[in-house]
DNA sequence: TTAGGGTTAG
């Protein structure tokens, strides 16, 4: 026959060496290729594919119908490149390929992949006019679309001249797979059209993930009707139609019909479960997911895969349940799964999550073939966990190790440069997200807007927002509390009211960023005026973070005492956050008595953080009440509560340098030293006078006002006046809030210095220029 | 047919 020569490598002598002498339980009569055929077949069927080769390599010359039954034994389990392999001996000894060699040798090449062998052997059937058989044809299209090949997929289909179900439903999982979602309806619409076919079960389990992935949860519903009018979900098929249905219920967060799916399933299988347990995992049910797992586990042990556990640890993660998770470990190790690449993957993001992250790296370190997902979970560990610049490493081994990183890593690590507030890294970061074609990604230019934020340009921020082919409301609101901690409450608005003009709904968190930015500019009207707005014109429930939001409005303000009410008259028990934004505010204010009364409420509470002890202390030292100020703190240590030192950052150069209040461990130090004194002495000139009310301990007053002088964020100022030129701008971060005697301070140092500072404290910015604060001194 | 890392607020 004129078969073209291919591109076929030549096979291997192995591939080819025939006629062993019989061992085991192979036959030693002379047969004639009937009854060859027939032992063949047995082994086959028996699936002993050892001895079916066996028998084959027995076969003095073997015709088309037996090289067809072994490539079609291969071309189903594997070994696929066995399957190749023969179809090559085949062409060797002149044995002619046909209808029925086709199909199954290009299921193979599918299976692996292979383009250039299917492209030859695509050839091969063109030759000899079989490439529009049905059977070749479908073969093809699922080849091509293996290799994600639309056109020539597309174009076998379109050279079809009868095309059945199969052959519809190949390009459909094509485009379902692929996520082409309109492409995948209007093929759906075409087959019912043009080619007059209903579709069966195997259609609708392609389309329904396709569905849920987009949360179409109409077209869904319509899916289900016709499962029901033809009575698709009672046939053998019954647990694949189910669970797809299930799953794109549970995926349009419409947890009610995923659950009447599911009670409706006489079989389930572990699957079923665990698209139900994902589902309330989804819908930030927990608890119920976590019920769910146990029942599961009742029902039979069988269920536990790498998959339903995975959605039990992100449980364990969310609900910050270490006993339970470390106990899944345990069964995981039990049953052998935890070597499993997605359960070793699950339990390091689970320790991450949980701030394990020395177990969550001894995890990393035992996988030992690493994907993306797996250095992204450590990653995003590390940033989560405060450790921005082991994140860094973490990023550069990645990408030693060849490991491409994909839009969640990159995510990941952009948020590292704004927790450092290192804006060369975060420049860094953008240029890389650009380089692999990833600047224009929806969730890229979110983190890149909040990156440029914290790290003081909101400018770029802004270039970044504006430069967005789509956004979406998390784009908004990054943009909205950008401007919130700049103090940009207008900006803040203004957006707000674009954001609507555009067709964006508000949720929740746009009203916090709104308020908070209100907050923060000492925009009071306004902010009552959005709390107002969102629960009575978009029917939003406040939560208690919008609660905070507005005490810390209110209090900020001065109105301490409507803050009180509003905090009495709240039909939620307020928390000791909200509390703690009135303690803070009373700080500001110098109010002793409401302090006083605060503190009481939060210790009815119970103390469920540091930072109010701190805020308690304080007021009392302001008032120059030292003993009390030191017997809360005495509390404070005896309930093993510490407090995170003030600390002060500067990046120089792309170079990181971090002050604590009186560090000398900077090589820097004496200079530095010798420039605060100097910069005392110019702004002492100015009428500077030290405000050792911020002073906590109780010291003679030249002591305090040195206390003062070497803060954390004074040492990081000298610094910068010492390293950049007059020019720069001094950009400072600090992780608690700028005290105010530095807020005074920083302001005259901008006078005898001519400097422009910066500083990013715990809540905002503060820009200074001219002996001036862009807050206000509203902070 | 399911599943593992990611962006906003307080």
């Amino acid at each position: 026959m004129g078969l073209p020569r291919g591109h076929l490598r030549p096979f291997s002598t192995a591939a080819v060496r025939l006629r062993r002498p019989p061992s085991g339980s192979i036959s030693h009569e002379v047969k004639d290729n009937k009854e060859w055929q027939q032992e063949l077949e047995q082994h086959i069927a028996r699936g002993q594919l050892a001895l079916a080769r066996q028998v084959f390599d027995r076969i003095p010359a073997p015709d088309a119908r037996a090289y067809n039954a072994l490539i079609r034994a291969y071309s189903w389990r594997g070994p696929f490149h066995a399957a190749i392999d023969l179809y090559r001996s085949m062409l060797y000894f002149r044995v002619p390929p046909n209808k029925y060699t086709f199909p199954f040798v290009l299921k193979a090449c599918s299976a692996l992949a292979d383009l250039c062998a299917g492209r030859t052997i695509h050839a091969h059937a063109a030759a000899v006019g079989l490439h529009t058989d049905l059977f070749v044809s479908t073969a093809l299209i699922d080849l091509y679309i293996r290799c994600a090949r639309f056109g020539p997929a597309a174009n076998v289909f379109a050279k079809m001249p009868m095309r059945d179900v199969v052959a519809w439903n190949a390009m459909l999982a094509g485009y379902a797979n692929h996520g082409m979602y309109h492409h995948a309806i209007a093929h759906l619409l075409d087959m019912q059209d043009r080619g007059g076919l209903r579709p069966n079960a195997s259609t609708l389990v392609s389309l329904l993930p396709l569905l849920a992935q987009h949360g179409a949860l109409f077209q869904g519903t319509s899916v289900h009707a016709y499962c029901l009018r033809a009575y698709l979900d009672q046939n053998e098929e019954q647990v694949l139609i189910g669970t797809a249905l299930l799953d794109m219920y549970a995926k349009c967060k419409h947890l009610v019909y995923a659950c009447r799916v599911f009670h409706g399933m006489t079989v389930r299988n572990e699957v079923t479960w665990s698209a139900l347990i994902g589902g309330f995992v989804l819908c930030d049910r927990m608890t119920e997911a976590f019920n769910l797992f146990k029942d599961m586990l009742v029902e039979g042990m069988c269920f536990l895969s790498a998959t339903s556990v995975a959605s039990a640890l992100r449980v364990c993660a969310s609900l910050a349940d270490l006993r339970m998770g470390t106990q899944l470990h345990a069964l995981l190790a039990k049953s052998g799964i935890h070597a499993d690449l997605t359960a070793g993957n699950s339990l390091l993001s689970m320790y991450a999550k949980a701030g394990l992250i020395n177990e969550a790296t001894m995890l990393f370190d035992e996988i030992a073939i690493k994907d993306t997902i797996s250095y992204g979970a450590l990653l995003s560990g590390y940033v989560q966990n405060g450790k921005a610049e082991e994140a860094f490493l973490v990023f550069k081994k990645m990408q030693a190790c060849n490991v491409q990183p994909d839009i969640a890593t990159m995510v990941s690590l952009i948020p590292a440069c704004s927790h450092l507030a290192a804006l060369q890294h975060g420049r860094c970061s953008h240029g890389s997200v650009i380089i692999r074609g990833l600047a224009l990604e929806t969730s890229i230019c979110n983190s890149l807007i909040d990156m440029y934020a914290k790290c003081g340009r909101i400018d770029l921020s802004r270039q970044v927002f504006d430069k967005m082919p789509a956004r979406d409301i998390v784009s908004w609101n990054t943009m909205i509390a950008g401007y919130g901690i700049h103090g940009l409450g207008k900006e803040a608005t203004t957006l707000f009211l674009s954001m609507k003009n555009q067709g964006f709904e508000p949720d929740d968190v746009t009203f916090i960023c709104l308020i908070a930015a209100c907050s923060h500019s000492g925009l009071v009207t306004e902010g009552k005026h959005w709390f107002d707005t969102m629960t009575h014109k978009y029917g939003i429930l406040p939560r208690m973070e919008h609660y905070i939001c507005m005490v810390d409005l209110l209090a900020r303000g001065g109105f301490l005492d409507e803050a009180y009410q509003f905090i009495q008259s709240m039909p939620l028990k307020a928390d000791v956050r909200v509390w703690g934004a009135l303690l803070g505010a009373c700080r500001i204010h110098k109010n002793i008595d409401l302090g006083k009364q605060v503190s009481r409420m939060i210790q009815k509470l119970g103390p469920e953080g540091t930072g109010n002890f701190v805020l308690l202390s304080n007021i009392f030292s302001a008032a120059g009440r030292f003993d009390e100020a030191a017997e809360v703190r005495i509390i404070q240590k005896v309930k093993g509560f510490k407090k995170s030192p003030g600390c002060s950052w500067i990046e120089i150069n792309g170079s990181l340098h971090a002050f604590v209040g009186g560090d000398q461990s900077h090589p820097c130090s004496p200079d530095i030293y010798h420039e605060l004194d100097n910069i005392l002495i110019d702004i002492k000139k100015l009428g500077y006078q030290a405000d050792t009310s911020f002073v906590l301990q109780d010291l003679e007053e030249e002591e305090k006002e040195k206390a003062l002088l070497y803060h954390s964020e004074k040492l990081a100022i000298a610094f910068g006046v010492l390293s950049l030129n007059e020019d720069k701008t001094i950009f400072v971060t600090k992780n608690l809030r700028v005290c105010g005697d530095c807020h005074t301070a920083i302001k005259y140092m901008t006078l005898v210095r001519n400097r422009t500072i910066i500083v990013r404290d715990a809540n905002r910015f503060h820009h200074f220029k001219n002996g001036q604060c862009s807050c206000g001194d509203f902070w």
